[in-house]
DNA sequence: AAAAAGTTGGAATATATTTTCTAATATCAC
DNA sequence: GTGATATTAGAAAATATATTCCAACTTTTT
């Protein structure tokens, strides 16, 4: 026990920031109890001591020295403040209720307000990923897979909104060890960077209305060098997608004249786990040379 | 005890039904139970029986009396349920459950198809996203939309995987007039970029486990220069995340072992247009009226 | 490499909580 | 009013839960 506060905190606020702050000088048992805290509150409000234990696979004493190291004359003392909470909250936030609640909020309060605006966001994703599922041809997929096998090099194109796209392709392909290059146009070197490309890569574009110059110019280039081109977009009709050996459509989700990425990230992120299964070089089970959860 | 029902309630919902029909028939002390249940659920939930029998004015027994003419076999059972929807109610744990179950669902078939990846992370990240709308703070939000409109220049920090975020939130908000810049170490000038940060700057520093040393020395040049945080990370328990004046903790999807950045990337177009409709050049409803979830 | 300091698991103990039981009291039918 | 029946309070018993303690183990210091 390194230091012994006088003052424990008295409210949950406090007592997370407290918890977070001296996490680091915790000891190994400590710390597991310290993020289980952090992350499951009602758990600790409403579970008694022992199940809580065995979630955080730790003796229930263990529990207990942690409210001590807080400065709590025990355990039952912490739980008091989670429990609190739980009362101070409003009365019967059953969840039928709350959407009531937001419905009402929403229709009289302002529609600006970034509580509404998460709301819509969130709505209008989940659809767009349904969307996607139902909307992406499976041998597109297979296609685009066994391209990516055979490629020497992936490259990757994507400016302006697509740009976040892009560079989550070409990091997380390299991660799974696939050689990829973003073609980011940095020091004005996209033509240079796009002359490299031969028959024997890909390149993967990503473009949306209105669409990038830049882009196109990487699609033409792909044309004359005899390189394969992929393109992830909102519509065929346009230079980049015609020329496309395969041509994801994503409709992204819109939100007040917004458009999100939701969707195009979604299928970057299949394109990249599939190809990890499929073909990643630690064969059948992926991604195993990385230890623990993927970054 | 009037009727003993074979089958009691499992689940809030019927039990509320349940008191609500059979409390004429009940008797005086049973109705001041009743009545107190009904009306304060997270009482029940988290008090012990001694507590809320002094708040019903009723002896512990009573309580079990009124159990048992439910069907429950005692009071504790019948306080499962109370404490159960409290957990349901709770991001975190339910949601590691519905991906838990999700998992299993999908366990059994052809785990390499792209088609059942692309299957999974529709499904894992809408999940997420729900979990997202449930989670965030509505005062965190405002506050950091506020924090934003008073800085002179927003920086944007976050490498690696949480590098498309950072590009997005840095692209955005340029977009939407305001001065943005993305410390994006090229040239291995991250430590120029980020002396440049005043006390009249706010930083938003993106993070996710393993967290990566550069977005941590940002965050402590932030700190020096007293330069207000806000954190975008999977923990409080972080160097990043501690030092922060506010910190969403986001809870992204994991697919096999791969995290999404669908609800970070959510998050962050929540904030940019949020802080367009509040304060953007375009003025409060510059960006179009609300025409529905787009299709 | 030995000693010291800190950490941990688990049994033993102390405490709190729930449930059962009984005598007393109220209610109702006649 | 009287007896039959139901209800209640409260103490006692049973159960569940929290806390303490110590020996074994790990890490750090010397």
């Amino acid at each position: 026990m390194k230091q012994m506060p006088q003052k424990p905190p008295t409210n949950l606020q406090a007592l997370r920031t407290e918890i977070a702050s001296r996490y680091e000088a915790m000891s190994p048992r400590l710390k597991q109890v310290a993020s289980y805290v952090l992350d499951n509150p009602n758990d600790i409000a409403v579970e008694t001591l022992s199940v809580i234990a065995g979630r955080c696979d730790v003796q229930p004493s263990t529990i207990v020295r942690f409210a001590k190291a807080l400065g709590y004359g025990g355990a039952s003392e912490m739980q008091r403040l989670f429990r609190d909470e739980i009362l101070a909250a409003s009365p019967s936030p059953s969840y039928s209720e709350r959407v009531r609640q937001f419905r009402e909020r929403s229709n009289s309060m302002d529609w600006f307000s970034p509580f509404n605006v998460m709301h819509d966001f969130t709505e209008s994703n989940i659809i767009a990923l349904e969307h996607l599922r139902e909307g992406v041809s499976k041998d597109d997929l297979e296609t685009v897979i066994d391209l990516m096998h055979k490629a020497h090099t992936v490259y990757l194109a994507g400016v302006r909104r697509s740009f976040p796209v892009a560079a989550y392709l070409a990091y997380s392909l390299s991660h799974v060890e696939k050689r990829a290059f973003l073609l980011d146009g940095v020091a004005g070197m996209t033509s240079e960077q796009s002359w490299m490309m031969g028959p024997e890569d890909i390149v993967i574009a990503v473009t949306f209305r209105p669409y990038a110059s830049e882009t196109a110019d990487v699609a033409e280039r792909a044309k004359a060098n005899g390189t394969p081109l992929i393109a992830i977009s909102d519509s065929r009709l346009n230079p980049v997608a015609r020329d496309a050996a395969v041509c994801f459509e994503i409709k992204d989700a819109e939100v007040r004249q917004f458009r999100s990425l939701t969707a195009s990230m979604c299928l970057a992120q299949t394109l990249v786990i599939s190809y990890a299964y499929r073909f990643g070089a630690n064969g059948g089970n992926g991604l195993g040379t990385h230890k623990g959860p993927a970054e």
